[in-house]
DNA sequence: CAGGATCCGTTCCGATACTG
DNA sequence: CAGTATCGGAACGGATCCTG
């Protein structure tokens, strides 16, 4: 393994992951994008709780980086479609290491919390 | 897949990957812990530009969720030991492959973030 | 419909200095 | 050696209201 010195360039992989993993949204917007096209107000409701700015937020940043294709319909009312780009698929692929790792682990995750939380007095 | 509509539920896997995974410096840790038992010097030196402070900070909530065990020795100097539990281990799988993503696609996302600005005029 | 603008609270983070 | 204390700034995320 190399060092990590290199953590300070945002060229380093490990920066260029947590740029994009360490957003909030960018896991659950990435799998609801996993099942095809959909517009804009179809994640909106699909996350139920995410607000409409950092839904645009999070779209803009994900497609800046090449991970998500944004198409407008020059119609009225507009219509805004949203698909994973074939590098957008290949980090889901990946990530969703992590999601079965996190199903298959978080209750063991919640239970240490809960332990520590006793553990405290 | 699922709604993602109980996103509000912090015992939705989504939820208690984000909350490891969604630091800034976890992934690092955890790979620098990849390769053994590691003392707080290592680690500091080893990431390099970490703040001890921060570096606390994050061990404690690793050890908060099960994913690092921390063993301190009553000896003078000081001495404590950090390794990685069984939980974290798993997890590292499931990063590496996240890890393995980066790598191989660190370049492209830079480069798409390059055509993003050059765009912006 | 798909957002942009604004404001504001919280959380995170880093630098520096100090201690058992 | 392995942290803790304190402070201040920056980034993030959310609520509300507004628009082409």
């Amino acid at each position: 393994m190399d060092t990590v010195r290199d953590v300070l360039d945002p060229t380093c992989p490990s920066q260029v992951a947590l740029g994009i993993l360490g957003n909030k949204w960018t896991m659950l917007i990435i799998f609801a994008l996993s099942s095809g096209v959909h517009r804009f107000s179809e994640l909106r409701d699909r996350i139920a709780i995410i607000t409409p700015k950092v839904l645009t937020q999070t779209l803009r940043a994900l497609e800046r980086d090449g991970l998500v294709d944004r198409t407008v319909h020059p119609v009225v009312p507009p219509k805004v479609e949203y698909r994973l780009t074939d590098l957008g698929r290949s980090l889901l692929e990946s990530i969703t290491a992590v999601r079965a790792w996190a199903e298959a682990h978080a209750d063991e995750v919640l239970e240490a919390r809960d332990r520590a939380e006793l553990a405290q007095d």
